[in-house]
DNA sequence: TTGAAAGCGCTAACAA
DNA sequence: TTGTTAGCGCTTTCAA
């Protein structure tokens, strides 16, 4: 035989009807099956290879198995594990993913969505590329649960799960404090996404009165725009001893302009990232920076999509992660007594 | 109308038989239609917002328009912008991507590409575990075309594109004996990976006679068994005054290895990977590297798994991209006379 | 050039 | 408990 083998082949080497070896392959449905028929069906079924074909089987029964993934950018070290941590779930349930990368840009992020609805997925889980995206928010209410990781949509409604970046940054600000810094510098990240506003927000709650922060927005959350942001922090501030990055590009963006301006860290500047990225604890100084769960992040996203997928409704809409200060080398007591200038 | 419009709604507004209507939106194909009624069905089309349905198109003519991409990790740097190239090039042609992350498990390799073959996908691009992976080369004259990436299997005889490792790995070779290291020592990958064997191979070749290698094997590309390897090398071989690492994670590890024995590089050692990952020009000191065309070699997996597709009959079997020697401050001429020891 | 009809492989409602 | 029948939405032969 060289086709591959339908219900059919199965059913006549069964000596049953086609329905009854469907029945018999699908248990725990609508009519049960005798087990000595049932029995006969596996047999002839290993004995022949079956597998079911998914396409016929999605067509007669409107499910496609799939779930589709969005993300801004594979590139970007953060999104791998979470991705890993989706799919590997997902996989465990038997859905596979179909992953779209919109290189952060909305219209290719529209068309990736259109795509993977228009192959009938059940489910989306969305990093989308900017906080307002217009396509996340058509997601709101509609005929499939999609959940958003890391990036938050403003207005969405849509289930959220992300690492808890207030937490790990209000700890990262704190241990700045209680070094004894008093003129704080945030850089924080494109106005675009969600997570620059959570961030700020906790830095703001977190630095109140006399250690009000100087805040700067970085064009993009890379290495180039922390060391712009940072040249102008250092000149505009120069009282300034410590620098709080909105991610580790772009504290380490924070490195370059200091070795320009011959300031070290955490000597002259102490500084901290977000998100601890791999090799920044290699880096000279090792990073202090805030540790997301990634791989938890995924997992408990493609959880929070299979909630939706059976219908469960909502049970929690936000689910935050514990994040950790990992206080590394870079940062440090300031060395001039407070108040002084360089 | 709430359910979704199918070819014969289309048909309907337009006023033709469904048969009349696919022909019309799929053009090319046998059976020529008259332009004003082909407009009239595009029209309706348009106007009903009609996007044929994947699933019922893939029962019929049993194309599924999904490919495969079964990768070892995507939490190794070097495979997401490998992925992102497949990913983009394919998603322009129309096929969308399952993704696969077996963790290195040669079981969960099996899995993978059996659930994706079930899921009849039309091709499939790997990066396998294992060079003997048979699992693999069980693919080869399959009835879908594969193509490997980064890692070749052992006899499997399918297309494989990576980069020039072999010309990288020579470069640095070649750059570390014109420094005048005469004693260099190679601490290659894992054996169970291919491109161990090849970088291996142009270690051997490129650092004849005097300056015969000591090898030593890594029982993983990570940094932990980088550190081992070269504290047994720094031990066993004190007059060693070069290291080229397998990859950059072992250079890592060798870093390491010569801190905990009080050896600087380069001023003692000199050490150089492979791979060129992010960050590692930002270490202390910036490493040495060969850089691979990571993007590119996805975007060209994808074009020669295209090829196949079209049924194009192994145009090259093997496609290597340029590799490129990148030099930064981890190497340097060796500090003492030749032939002389620390 | 278009219409008619069949059927991809499967499952679900209904009947026996 | 099992068989029968119909049909998911599409494409593609065959006829007209």
């Amino acid at each position: 035989m060289a086709r591959r083998p339908t219900i059919r082949d199965v059913a006549d080497r069964a000596g049953v009807h086609p329905g009854t070896a469907s029945r018999a392959l699908n248990p725990a449905h609508p009519g049960r099956i005798a087990e000595p028929t049932a029995s006969r069906v596996r047999t002839a079924a290993r004995e022949l290879g079956y597998t079911p074909d998914p396409t016929a089987r999605s067509l007669r029964t409107r499910r496609s198995g799939i779930v589709g993934v969005v993300v801004p950018d594979l590139t970007n070290p953060v999104l791998p594990p979470i991705v890993r941590g989706i799919e590997e779930t997902l996989w465990r349930e038997g859905l596979a993913c179909l992953v779209a990368d919109t290189d952060n840009d909305v219209e290719r992020e529209a068309v990736a969505v259109r795509e993977l609805q228009a192959r009938r997925c059940e489910g989306l889980v969305i990093a989308s590329a900017t906080r307002d995206s217009a396509t996340v928010r058509a997601l709101a209410g509609g005929d499939i649960p999609a959940v958003l990781v890391t990036r938050d949509v403003d207005g969405a409604g849509l289930a959220f799960v992300a690492g808890d970046d207030a937490a790990g940054v209000e700890a990262a600000a704190r241990h700045l404090v209680d070094l004894g810094h008093e003129r704080i510098a945030y850089l924080a990240g494109p106005r675009e996404l969600s997570t620059t506003a959570t961030r700020l927000a906790a830095v703001r709650r977190t630095l109140p009165g006399a250690t009000t922060p100087v805040v700067v927005f970085c064009a993009a959350y890379t290495i180039a725009a922390g060391r712009r942001a940072a040249r102008g922090v250092l000149t505009d501030h120069p009282d300034v001893t410590a620098i709080l990055a909105g991610n580790d590009m772009v504290a380490i963006g924070v490195y370059e302009a200091l070795a320009e301006a011959g300031l070290r860290c955490p000597a002259d500047v102490s500084v901290a990232g977000h998100n601890d990225m791999p090799l920044v604890d290699k880096l000279a100084p090792p990073l202090t920076t805030v540790a997301i769960p990634r791989a938890e992040i995924g997992v408990a996203a493609a959880r929070r999509l299979l909630a939706g997928l059976r219908g469960e409704d909502e049970p929690a809409r936000r689910t935050l992660l514990p994040t950790r200060l990992v206080v590394r080398g870079s940062t440090a007591p300031p060395r001039t007594p407070a108040g002084q200038s360089r």
